[in-house]
DNA sequence: GCTATATATATTGATATTCGAATATCCGCA
DNA sequence: TGCGGATATTCGAATATCAATATATATAGC
C-alpha cells in the first residue's frame, strides 16, 4: 500500500517529479526519451526511474532495446488526481518539455 | 513562488504531512495539541512546524503563551487541492489524530 | 562471435535530513 | 523580579540522498 508521505518523496525530486508527469501524459516513454526532454544524464535518470519503479509509481516494459516506463496498474485514484492536479498547475514547464520531445531526432517508434 | 517538487518535499515527512493536513482542517492548532494529536516531542513538532512556515505552507500567530498555527495565506490554490485529495484519501488515519485532539485535557482556548 | 546502442548498477564523495538532548527565549502571573 | 509553562533553537551523531564516473548487462545487426 502507497503510504502518501512516501509518494510525496518521490515527487520531491525535481528530476522524478517531471519524469512522472510526462510519463504520466505521454503514457509511456522510454528513459532516451527522457534524457532528452529533461537534458540529463542517462545514469541520472535511469536511477531515479529505478526509484519511482520500486516505489510503486511506474513500471517497465523492455520493447527491442529500449524499456519503457508507464504508470503502474497499481497506482490509486488520490495519487492519479494530485498528478493531474500537478499537471494542470504546471503547463507552462511541461509545454517545454514536450516541444524537446517532438522535436527528437530518432525517436524510438513504438512497435 | 511555491515550487511543486519543494512543496512535495515539505509533504514528505509523516510528521510535516499530518500536522499540514490537521491545521488544513482545523484552521489553526498551537504546538501543544500537534504533540497531543501526533504523539510527538515538542522540538520536533516545532521544528517541522517552522520548517513549513519557511517554506511557505504555514504561517504563525502567538496569542498569550501559545503559538498558534495555520495555512499561509499565500499558499496556491493547486496546493489546496492536493492536500484536499490527501485528506480525502486519509480520513481513517486523520479520524485517530482528531480524537486524541478532543480527548485533550486544559486544551487552549481560543481568544 | 563482434560491435554499437540502450539501459542498469556499483562506487565514491559531497551534501542534506533527521532525531534526541540540552539550552534559550518568550509570556503571564504572583 | 522571579517562576513555570509553552515554544524555539542549537549541536552532534546517525543516516539518507544525490551526482558523477566507471562499469556491467542486454539487445540488435552483422
Amino acid at each position: 500500500m502507497l503510504e502518501p508521505a512516501q509518494f510525496f518523496k518521490c515527487l520531491a525530486d525535481e528530476t522524478r517529479l517531471y519524469a512522472t508527469l510526462l510519463i504520466h501524459q505521454q503514457d509511456e516513454l522510454c528513459v532516451c526519451e527522457l534524457m532528452e526532454a529533461l537534458d540529463d544524464s542517462q545514469p541520472k535518470i535511469s536511477r531515479h526511474l529505478a526509484q519511482l519503479r520500486s516505489c510503486g509509481v511506474l513500471s517497465d516494459t523492455r520493447r527491442g532495446q529500449w524499456v519503457f516506463y508507464s504508470m503502474a496498474k497499481t497506482l490509486p485514484e488520490w495519487a492519479l488526481e494530485i498528478l493531474r492536479t500537478t499537471q494542470d498547475a504546471n503547463l507552462d514547464r511541461l509545454k517545454i518539455f514536450q516541444e524537446k520531445l517532438t522535436a527528437m531526432k530518432n525517436r524510438p517508434q513504438c512497435c
